[in-house]
DNA sequence: GCCAACGTTGGC
DNA sequence: GCCAACGTTGGC
């Protein structure tokens, strides 16, 4: 079992937009670094599902329901997409501002490597994450 | 293979 | 809207 978090600007597809669905694409990745973590992601894993620009906050948690196949939004080989589906909305957002305010969640790529779009996190960054969103 | 120029992301 | 960070591209 392995732990994601992965962001979305929200006025484009938000936590909400893909509870509607109940199971979307998750496509137009155009990074190596972010599609070798595609590539490693296992059916079952769990992933955060955080909104940039406008909320800057973890959202809820998503679930990975297909691996990594050919991404059916471009031709070319190298870029591949998973499926993932709503399995919890978060009690509270957690915040970027508090998460770089915690020294436990200091190492995280969200605070380190600001432009990737789908990191891997720790069994214990998630598990710190998911205790910060039940309290208000 | 280096590195400057450029484009994109995302926080502020 | 600006700009820092950083990944990618392309000339050499």
């Amino acid at each position: 079992m392995n732990y994601w978090l992965m962001k979305s600007e929200p006025d484009v597809f938000s936590y909400d937009d893909l509870v509607k669905k109940g199971r979307e694409h998750w496509d137009g990745v155009r990074n190596y670094t972010a599609r070798n973590n595609l590539r490693a992601m296992k059916k079952g894993d769990l992933a955060f599902f955080y909104h940039s620009n406008t909320d800057k906050a973890v959202i809820g948690i998503i679930e990975i329901v297909k691996e990594a196949y050919q991404d059916p939004t471009t031709n070319e080989e190298q870029w591949v997409c998973v499926d993932v589906a709503p399995k919890e909305k978060l009690k509270h957002p957690v915040y970027l501002i508090d998460i770089k305010a915690n020294p436990k969640l200091a190492e995280m790529k969200l605070v380190k490597l600001g432009r990737l779009s789908v990191m891997d996190i720790t069994k214990k960054e998630f598990d710190e994450i998911m205790r910060m969103s039940r309290k208000s």
